[in-house]
DNA sequence: TAGATTGTTAATCGATTAACAATC
DNA sequence: TAGATTGTTAATCGATTAACAATC
């Protein structure tokens, strides 16, 4: 195939399961790199993660990379183009709403930050949380969450309140302006439409843990 | 189509997909129930859940219910078959491996609990967490664990340590007979054929949250 | 060179959606 | 009854997998 032609990236043609897989690559790259070498092909991605080499392949040519036959891809430009792709080149801002235990372990969480994600503040009702500052993220009264998205606004919110609010803590981010929610509650809300909502439901994984069989 | 003709309930059939929105179902049938409804359709749900109806009656003839034309379903029925169908109305055993503040946020998780999710112990290296109960589940030296998985068999081990430490930890449950595996830390790992891991992953929501847009 | 791996085009597979008779 | 909803069979759609020429 003609090398040296750059190909069109176009987010849109990623599917959910490739979106899914990418962030698979990216940490079976970053491994690789980090034991030292500058190549991976795509069948040992595949091979570490249980994966066809072709659907590697279809994956990876997502990101508009050029691999060599017989030699696999170069990898500091294939992580490149990953996090391109995934837009994890460039930072993302956020709001924490809720900083009880799940909302703490977020703040915590260091793949999230490797990738640029920003959390700038978090919001609680909690007085004896209110003041704290949690893994370098400071707890505001969630009363002057409005106002303070107004002047700081954020990307994406993320909801680790109890369920029965959530609804009500969406809104007024809403209304604040942000259009990107990580709902962490069990309870689905809906927004006017030119909403993203990402739900993270344990019921899923509980769901597949119980119905499927392991020796199958 | 025939009435009263029991149907079989192959769990093999179910998709990834389906049994990701069968938890839905129940929760839209729950709710319903709990407004004092006795029947539901196929319509109502897919509205509520903005879904397709016939992608709705689909998945519910998995559980092997019959509904009536023009009526819809009995919820209570509905709602004992999903149970039934995901294996809810059973008790799931499980272990939690890491009594950190994700670990902490699962135990508290209300919905798991409702479904016959048992924590029936947590483990943790940390002397000021072993001891303590948290949410009526008490925290062991993980030392013990291998001994206390042989006297009382569980059926799930939750994985909430420090990314380093996964492979350890679930290799000790799995020598103990554990079989599935529950996986919050971000690294993936392998073990012999027959084991069924589940891995929740935040990067994923991450990377659909950073890579879609609100607005298409 | 020989042979492994890439990228593309075509085939297969599986899931979603459409169509529609049955029926309450 | 008329019309909404079910369950099934068929059609469509999209994702995965296969095949294979190009090539390093």
């Amino acid at each position: 195939m003609p090398r040296g032609v750059p190909k069109k990236v176009d987010r849109s043609l990623a599917s959910l399961a490739s979106l899914r897989r990418l962030p698979l690559y990216l940490d079976v790259c970053r491994q690789a790199e980090a034991e030292g070498l500058s190549i991976i092909s795509g069948t040992v991605i595949a091979e570490q993660l249980g994966l066809e080499p072709i659907q590697v392949r279809k994956d990876l040519s997502l990101t508009g990379i050029l691999g060599r036959p017989r030699i696999g891809y170069a990898l500091r430009e294939l992580i490149q183009r990953i996090e391109f792709f995934l837009r994890w080149d460039v930072s993302h801002s956020a709001i924490l709403i809720g900083a009880g235990r799940l909302g703490q372990a977020l703040l915590a969480y260091r793949d999230l930050r490797r990738y640029n994600f920003n959390i700038l503040f978090a919001f609680d009702n909690d007085s004896q949380k209110i003041g704290m500052v949690i893994e370098g993220v400071k707890v505001y009264d969630i009363a002057l969450m409005q106002e303070m998205l107004q002047k700081n606004p954020a990307e994406i919110a993320i909801i680790t309140t109890p369920d029965y609010v959530a609804l009500d803590v969406a809104s007024v981010a809403y209304n604040a302006g942000v259009r990107k929610f990580w709902n962490f509650t069990p309870r689905r809300f809906r927004l006017p439409p030119g909403v993203l909502i990402y739900t993270e439901s344990m019921l899923t994984g509980f769901s597949v843990l119980s119905v499927r069989d392991p020796t199958a």
